[in-house]
DNA sequence: AACCATTTGCTGAATAATCAGCAAATGGAG
DNA sequence: CTCCATTTGCTGATTATTCAGCAAATGGTT
């Protein structure tokens, strides 16, 4: 598992360790995706990421601290992803909420690997309380958002009996079982069919918003 | 752990050997919810089942096939406690499915241990291919039967441009991660409230059948 | 009913393999 | 030379699995 030796950088000492800390998180993940949470062990991250055995313990307080900071980097790469598509998206309410829904389903955040890590970590949330701290902290910002979004959008469109906490619950659920889908049925799913049955919710519940004839905006 | 001296059956010795079987599945349900899947021992399931170290090699052929077995039971007892809110709906389509996404969020089915130990075995479904056929073939019985819920409901609404499959998908996806809310945000999450983010989407996607005043059925 | 050879569910200790963590050695960069 | 990221050798603890043996249940024979 050898770099290229196109553009090897000179790369200073801090940037390497840096770089070997990244390389055994991503390895860690990958491992996870590939094994499993019981059968990831430290031996076989630290070969994962190219690196000998010992190294782990070097970089990282523990291999429970490696979970955790692996854990905090999903979550990092997931907000970020978020915040883009959030961003990058019309300034209305709709087209916000479309844009992160929609972003769900494509890369980064659509990710084999990166999916089986998170649901092992789910997995291992009841009895680990730093876990699932760590789970329910990342939704809540993102959560709080959308809720706002929803709310917006009923006020706009003037839907009655519509609660925004129930809406935004609802689609919460729907993307994270999504998810759930690719990795126990694969080959039943796909990024286009989850966008579909996303944008079949929201026709239905916003039906001023989002037209019957355009699933997905632009 | 003793028994109750009272109604202390003769118990013939197949009786004791299944009984023990059972317990061993029981303590491993709780094992995996209490202490998460990689830190589940033979010896804590033993224990838990007050039974002796080497008892799961005598009951099952491996620690795996413990699993695997535990895996099948928590499926046969969801399936159960479906098909019995299934049955005892009344005639039409829309009773039976709100019948059955109800009962999602009863007993037996939404049990914290019950879900930890799922969303473990989910956790490992891509590194453990029976795992993952396991978890898939389950669905696969139910939600066909919704698919086909779904139809019946669209064809007598008359709702136009709407997938039985993206529905069905929908409220399934719903549910998973309605039940995932539990494990990871205890706090926030309600059976009330997860069946009123559930009754939003079918009022939502079929408002003739599912009138805004009767979130519930009697 | 009484006896006893046989089966069987179960125990607890032994075994071999694996693992996380540690500490001294290494060697390249500053 | 000095530092420090990394390697390598190692160890105590833990693990799944095996197995010889026990005691209770069983069932055929008187």
């Amino acid at each position: 598992m050898l770099e290229s030796p196109l553009q090897s950088a000179p790369l200073s000492r801090a940037e390497g360790k840096q770089r070997s800390r990244q390389k055994l998180i991503t390895a860690t993940i990958n491992s996870i995706a590939k094994r499993g949470f019981a059968e990831t062990t430290l031996a076989r991250v630290s070969e994962g990421a190219g690196l000998s055995r010992g190294i782990v313990n070097f970089h990282f307080r523990s291999k429970d601290a490696l979970f955790l900071e692996t854990l905090k980097f999903l979550s990092r790469e997931y907000q970020e992803s978020w915040a883009r598509a959030f961003d990058g998206a019309g300034p209305s309410a709709a087209e916000k909420l479309e844009a992160v829904l929609m972003a769900d389903f494509e890369p980064p955040a659509v990710n084999l690997n990166r999916i089986a890590a998170w649901f092992a970590f789910y997995g291992e949330a009841k009895s680990r309380p730093n876990y699932m701290k760590a789970c329910s902290e990342i939704d809540r910002t993102t959560f709080d958002t959308v809720v706002e979004l929803c709310r917006t959008i009923i006020d706009e469109g003037g839907y009655p009996n519509l609660d925004q906490n129930s809406v935004a619950d609802g689609l919460g659920s729907m993307v994270e079982g999504l998810w759930l889908d690719f990795l126990i049925s694969p080959h039943d799913s796909s990024p286009a069919a989850s966008k579909r049955t996303i944008n079949t919710y929201l026709r239905a519940i916003f039906p001023k918003h989002f037209p019957i004839a355009r699933p997905t905006g632009n």
